[in-house]
DNA sequence: GTCTATAAGCTGATAGAC
DNA sequence: GTCTATCAGCTTATAGAC
């Protein structure tokens, strides 16, 4: 039985041990993005701050890129968890005018992944399957969230449209967007841009009247 | 007198034959970053296309970096060109419409010189006072405009503001880069964002009504 | 003087043997 | 996990060609 119990543990612990270091790999990623850039992502400094040899991250990734597909994956998820979180138990304007600023707050607080997900500063990187299905989550969460408010009668019957989707994210993308590019480390809500964000969604709502 | 002639002249023609190569290195390097990405640029790249080995191009660039440096510098100044030729004739509203129309227009069909504008993909490049005094003007420019809308009574007085130029830019920003970075190849005025433009336009005027 | 080339130092990605 | 090796890129030093 102890036998089995190690046969068992054994494996186990070691992929543990397995599963820590992939993370750890992807949070000093993450740093050395923030620090250089999402382009400036270097396996070996990331090798050095993880304290072993470059080759030996290929044990937990075949390649650079493979690296950035996986920062792609997780950030798409932890980006549509934030605004997930805020939009619970709220629904139509207020869920979607919640979860947009929940979303650009998260950008905010995690430039460089941000910038590898909606910019694609690395053209040699092609998002996997995965990843671009979570986004395509994330645009059904705010498809829901504006039917409900077409419903309900805060929005025009033409919210209810991929037009209005496109109109939505091109506002947003454009808050996070010069808030990125021209006030390095200034927070959601501060700054010139970010705080533009209200004015926007009231602008979003006027372009679809009731009625 | 033959003398003094060759003592003028031959000089002249060095110094053309270098501004030449200039040129052709700033181009080669645009069409390297349109096919490999803005941090993709490679000076090995450069001197194969333009049949040199890397070290020689050291004698017309001191570093990578002055090369980013250039085209950043003349990126600004053509992006301004293109805004300043559709405004020719116009003042106001009219004038800010075709602008900033030309304006993106101009984006999308130099992606890569846009990206080092507006996104600023390589944090270890810091653009020259020069470069920013060009994006400054051009500021200038959209704020004349402004100006002359509220004179005119196209708009209300609220428009001559720092905030109107931030919402403007923040409108703009956000067409550019979904374009950019959801449709590649798709030029302005087709495709599902910069369609939108227009719209943009009226939502931005109705923020600020005459009264 | 000015351009170009070759050589070499340094860093990074990555394949292969141990 | 490592070490070794290859290859590409930026950059400097240096020497020859015009």
């Amino acid at each position: 039985m102890s036998v089995a119990r190690d046969e068992r543990q054994a494996p186990d612990r070691r992929a543990l041990r397995r599963l820590q270091t992939i993370e750890e790999i992807l949070e000093l990623a993450e740093a050395v993005m923030t620090e250089h850039g999402v382009s400036g992502l270097s396996l070996s400094e990331v090798a050095r701050r993880l304290g072993v040899q470059p080759p030996s991250l290929y044990k937990y990734f075949p390649s650079l890129g493979a690296v950035y597909e996986e920062l792609f994956l997780r950030g798409q998820q932890r980006h549509l968890a934030a605004m997930r979180a805020a939009m619970q138990g709220r629904t139509g304007l207020d869920a979607l005018h919640r979860g947009l600023d929940a979303g650009g707050r998260w950008a905010l607080e995690h430039r460089a992944l941000a910038q590898l997900l909606f910019w694609r500063p690395v053209p040699s990187f092609e998002p996997s399957p995965e990843g671009l299905a979570v986004s395509a989550e994330m645009i059904a969460v705010q498809r829901t969230a504006l039917r409900e408010a077409v419903s309900s009668g805060e929005l025009g019957a033409a919210a209810d449209s991929d037009e209005a989707i496109h109109l939505l994210s091109t506002l947003i993308a454009g808050v996070i967007g010069q808030a990125m590019a021209n006030e390095p480390g200034v927070p959601w809500g501060a700054g010139r841009f970010s705080p533009v964000f209200p004015r926007l969604m009231a602008l979003f709502a006027a372009a679809y009247p009731p009625g």
